[in-house]
DNA sequence: CTAGTTGCAAAGAGTTTGCATGGCG
DNA sequence: CGCCATGCAAACTCTTTGCAACTAG
């Protein structure tokens, strides 16, 4: 059994943070700065720590992007059906789009079939560049 | 015009070693270890500025897995296309499978047509379980 | 000889851990 | 009150940078 999860004023405020940023990913750096320059103060290592916390309750994704050297947090919406589908990270915005087409959901049915390969949805970002940054 | 490319015993021995691993990725700590264990020195340095170099040179990938938090890089086989073809990565055994399939490569120009979205196959790595790890 | 390269050590950046204090239930 | 959570600082890991010595061409 997992130990009882306290409810804390410094989780409440990661968490609302991703919820009111749904759309976007957050960094550790970005959690903590915004936490400290609004009349509140909160140690690092609490926010990694609750960020591995949400993460392993699937309430979060963590992406790594290749340019980056540090970690990128981002909801994942239970109303989008995250699990099931692909994401677009576009590596010059940072948007994340969610690839919800049934020509793509097939593509995890040919990988199984024809190579023996189990694709995790929660874990494979394709990355590339979206409509605007391309140009 | 780029600054002329000096032969070196230090880039030799690495780029022998990536010759000799097409098939496997390796850290920038493998390379130092590896070296260092046979005879030779090598500067941790001097392993990262050249890693740089053939990265940019498009001779090897750099890549990060989720799980890690050092950098994997890998030879770019001319001969098996992986410009244009997707990798899977199996998260449990590490093995990067090549998906060399005609079905799979539709799957960039679909994602362009339909979702406006550039992949770029260099970066992008589909994570999940192969066929012995899923068991 | 000149300019690219190397190795070492120090500096950075990001993340984790130890530990005493503090707060939820 | 017991146990989890927090904060701080130190420890860690991986990577980059500065610099003097070295070397390929």
């Amino acid at each position: 059994m997992r130990p009882t999860d306290y409810k804390t004023k410094q989780k409440e405020i990661i968490l609302n943070m991703f919820l009111e940023n749904k759309d976007k990913h957050l960094t550790a750096a970005e959690i903590v700065s915004y936490i400290n320059s609004n009349n509140y103060n909160i140690g690092t290592a609490t926010v990694y720590r609750y960020l591995d916390r949400l993460v392993s309750n699937g309430i979060i994704r963590k992406y790594f992007l290749d340019d980056k050297s540090s970690a990128c947090y981002q909801y994942i919406d239970p109303e989008k059906k995250c699990r099931e589908h692909f994401h677009l990270k576009c590596i010059e915005c940072g948007e994340l789009m969610h690839l919800d087409c049934s020509y793509m959901q097939a593509i995890g049915d040919h990988i199984l079939a024809e190579h023996g390969f189990t694709v995790d949805n929660s874990r494979t970002v394709l990355y590339g560049r979206c409509k605007n940054c391309e140009k």
